[in-house]
DNA sequence: GATGAATGAGATTTCATTCAT
DNA sequence: AATGAATGAAATCTCATTCAT
């Protein structure tokens, strides 16, 4: 009937499958929306029922307690917004050259992340939103980032101020740099003006432009 | 007898003073402190009223609703962060070569807005937190930004693009990263990582020569 | 299990049935009473709660707000305060000579509204009192009495004045005055001294008397 | 500069005079008119004050409650609304032939009472509205006129009884007879449809024809 | 599993009253 | 006498959570 297909795609990280009802899936994204428009503390457990057509009970059979419903969308959303960098693949892919610069890279990632941002916006907004609030969304971000992107990512911009592309700053702030600039056109994009009459094609390129010409050595 | 230095600097906006009561200041240190830590609507005005050692009911004598103190927060706050483009003397010190280049410029802009955070943070967590969630902020922002940022931005950039300094890219982009490069820098800075061990000087000085080295044409 | 007839028949207009759960007739009848006894505005809804036997927000539940409580209990009593009036049949009751004399049709309305207003005093002291206060209530109370009531009364007024048994008085001076005869009684019955010794008979009787005498022509 | 004719013509029951200050009165005044308008219950002490002009401590420095403001306007007002039957020549007015028929008493009695209503109109709308709900008021009420009123009321009806022009009815059912005919005509009046475009002459009479024909023998 | 009535703790807000000035 | 800021108790209302069906 139906159909909450980015929602089901959202939560397969791992691939989990098939473990969803049909109830679960409207329960949570009524949440995801609601939460995204409202923030979660403002959102109240019956509008979330309302809205998902279920009883205010069944929210509570599926999820302990209203959090256990916010870590339920935020957890994953957590997960995917550093997909990239969780793959196994993924270090492999670079240094097996099929990104032979880093503006290559910079381009892979930039539009991977790109539609990631799009296709999520609802759930991202929830999590950038909460992770300000919630001491245990923020920690275990920190430690997803610390283990398994930071390391990855450095060895990546070292490997390109090695071949000398890039030019030999501290690796953090090539980092920094890197991820603001992407976070940044995607904040404005999404978030800040989403009406605006953006030419997205060309507003990533001038972004890399950027990127590239100012770190380059 | 009680100190609320920054919170009285944040309000004279305008130049009014001394229309504070202690009892007031009290009751917007403490929601600032709140609102920041846990979210408007997390924040109970029990806790406020307890935080700044008043009565709950004085907490509405000063303020009709709950929502009014977050304005009168928010308010301000809004308008301080976009302060330097709401002076008069601002386009002129621009273009009366106070800064010849766009470079100097940025690096005026940069430190300004760097030591405006640093000094506002709480009430600034605040405002972009709930920026998201007030219909009546978000447009009172993008109304500021329409009529009073924009317009003398533009011309800046203009200007520079006249002189031959900056790309003839279209001056909104030139904005737009101008901006998130800026947003970007100050946000990883005291949002997201301001326990990590940052030189300001170096990382701000990196932020602006990337953002020059891009945008020269 | 417990008892509250007179509440439900007072709902019964219109013939509703069985649509009021145990709990909702318990607030009802709590909140009647205490209305009753102390007025709308000077009654809290904890109070009603703990007469009622409920948790207070289960008066929430059942009733957005405390006047939809107030005029879930209003608008049937006014209503039925003049319910013979809106009963189609009642004017054929009239004209097909079930009351072949005004005075027939008065004591027939007198002992009916007696009855009715002993059985539903204080839902009645409730409308009374609110209607000062309560334009909603005042308004429809007069549309109710302009549609309904007025135009039937008014014909049957004619009727005996051209069968020449009433003065050739003007028709709303007639109805003013057996409205406040009856009501007059009522009031004084009910109202101001319930405890006086009064043989309710005899005292209607007295009052038919006196109206009749004096509308006679 | 501002007047109070009329609160301070109620106040002045046996003759006190110049007792309250140009504020007490203003509070009066802005007291009558909001409980009249709202209910006591339902009336903020802020309110009067700000109606009033004074600072809400005013209030409190002449009357230290809010009950008693309410006192102060309802006890001056309930000796008025019987003020006639207080006097004491009232009694003597009657035997000694200024009234030598019933009618030619209720005549008086009915337009001085119509006038008494028309002037103090708020007022009296205070004191009914709040009669139900104040035991004192409702005690005070009844001891005066079973003290005063009836007595007095009483000796006048058996008078015109054994004169022959009153039915053999018993006293009470006269009197309340005729105080209903006067209150219910002054409550339609008043009160029920003041907007209802009335002969106010032509109506008193037709009560007075009424009542006369029906009481008399 | 699903429901939704019921709960009671707690949120926001009101308000009569006090008191220092 | 007059003020009005401050109070805190109480009022209205909300909401996450439970539980009998």
């Amino acid at each position: 009937m139906s159909e909450h297909p980015w929602i089901q795609e959202l939560l397969q990280i791992g691939g989990k499958e098939g473990q969803f009802s049909e109830k679960q899936l409207k329960i949570l994204e009524a949440a995801v929306e609601m939460f995204a428009e409202k923030g979660y503390a403002a959102t109240s457990t019956s509008e979330i029922a309302k809205k998902a057509g279920v009883a205010e009970g069944t929210i509570f059979r599926h999820y302990k307690t209203k959090k256990d419903l916010l870590l339920a969308i935020v957890t994953p959303t957590l997960f995917q917004s550093v997909a990239p960098f969780l793959a196994k693949e993924f270090v492999r892919e670079v240094f097996d050259n099929e990104y032979e610069t880093y503006e290559q890279f910079l381009r892979a990632v930039f539009s991977n992340r790109y539609a990631f941002v799009k296709k999520y916006l609802p759930a991202i907004r929830v999590l950038w939103q909460e992770l300000a609030f919630h001491s245990e969304i923020k920690q275990c971000f920190q430690r997803v980032f610390t283990e398994h992107v930071y390391p990855k990512f450095a060895r990546i911009v070292r490997h390109f101020q090695e071949k000398g592309e890039l030019a030999e700053w501290p690796v953090d702030s090539v980092i920094r740099l890197t991820i603001t600039s992407l976070a940044g056109f995607l904040a404005a994009r999404f978030l800040l003006l989403p009406d605006h009459n953006w030419d997205d094609e060309a507003e990533m390129e001038r972004t890399i432009h950027v990127l590239m010409n100012g770190l380059r050595r």
